[in-house]
DNA sequence: ACGAATGAGTTGACACTGTCTACTTTTGGG
DNA sequence: CCCAAAAGTAGACAGTGTCAACTCATTCGT
């Protein structure tokens, strides 16, 4: 069969997509790594040839979480206009987080192996959050919030909080509990981007 | 010692505490109902005298802190003002999130047990979000999105959306990998509250 | 070209875990 | 007082991650 066949070939790459295909089956917590050896058909050790721990599996998936993202977010259409551009690329972060939840909570929402362990992962989170920086340096005219210093980094949060947050929230567990309104949730997204916009901008009128 | 008398006189509410403080020393994924036996002096069996499952005494922390997080926020001082007040329910809920880090993230950083086998659990969250959309209601002057129908619900979606991300990102491992501003980080909650009433609102001048 | 060294893979063991089942003890109500 | 239900104990089973020792193939230095 195919998935022995590439196991030989390269056990290490076939190791993390199984791993990858167990935890969208059943959770991070339910990984478990003599199951990926038992589906690739080697023994349950094998994977601890290429891997020091189950930890450190989880870490590299993870960095190449982030460097996927990283390269989503990136690879957005660019014009010419910064708050066009902004936008777009928030629509490119609720694009990734939909169509790769699982991969959307691995990087955020799981309890991660200690980053000092693992610098590899940490590099690539950092060069997403990068990224956002960058599109908001370009906006010209962001209008600090009165008795606080303006800053790139505080409008950052902002933005990825709120992003993050409602996908976040989209994603938990703790939405089904809460009955939102249908038509809400639908409109969540561009209502969101719209209300982001005008936290950071100025006076609406002049846009 | 105190703890054995304890367990003796109440098992299920010691349970229920260690394996609190054993997730706190530890994570929700170390969380073994054995070692909480060792810990109370009691037999590995005796736990599952008065939870069914590992999952059962997970639902009731869960549930208990979805308690507790809404009685916090409901205890809030009540000025007249709906914006103060809204102002003030999100400074509770930031208090919240840093005074009890790890309850905050077992209701919403966490892969939880299937809701609908702990209706208990999902009960308790509804209830907390009510509170945000009642003092949302309140606010007299919110503006809707061009293109978009007013709706609280969207809108409770965008607060809860901001704060909760603040708080996750804050708490976030992925924060370490991303060395932001350090004044940004102090000046965070302040800031995102204001940019969340200027994201809601009416124009800013007539404020 | 040949032996050593390295790496990949295997097998067996150990200490954990949650959970099942069967057993004993404690205890509270008729 | 007695007996049934509740609480607690003990043992077993199938999982798990990880350590150590072993085999086998490949490769590399001399």
């Amino acid at each position: 069969m195919a998935k022995a066949d590439r196991a030989k070939k390269n056990l290490r790459e076939a190791c993390l997509d199984e791993a990858l295909a167990l935890i969208e089956e059943s959770g991070t917590e339910k990984l478990s790594l003599r199951e990926v050896a038992r589906r690739l058909g080697v023994s349950h050790q094998a994977p601890y040839k290429h891997f020091q721990s189950r930890d450190h599996i989880l870490a590299e998936i993870v960095a190449r979480c982030y460097a996927d993202f990283a390269h989503h977010l990136d690879s957005r259409p660019r014009t010419g206009d910064p708050h066009e551009d902004m936008a777009e690329m928030g629509r490119h972060y609720f694009d990734y987080a939909a169509r790769h939840p699982l991969q959307y909570r691995l990087m955020f929402n799981t309890a991660l192996p200690p980053g000092d362990a693992h610098p590899d992962m940490t590099k690539q989170a950092r060069h997403a959050f990068t990224l956002l920086r960058a599109a908001l340096a370009d906006l010209p005219d962001r209008a600090p919030v009165e008795g606080l210093p303006a800053s790139v980094d505080l409008d950052a949060l902002f933005v990825w909080s709120a992003i993050h947050g409602l996908v976040s929230v989209l994603h938990s567990d703790a939405l089904d509990s809460v009955d939102i309104d249908k038509a809400a949730l639908e409109a969540a997204i561009p209502g969101i981007l719209a209300r982001i916009g005008r936290g950071l901008g100025p006076a609406p009128e002049d846009r």
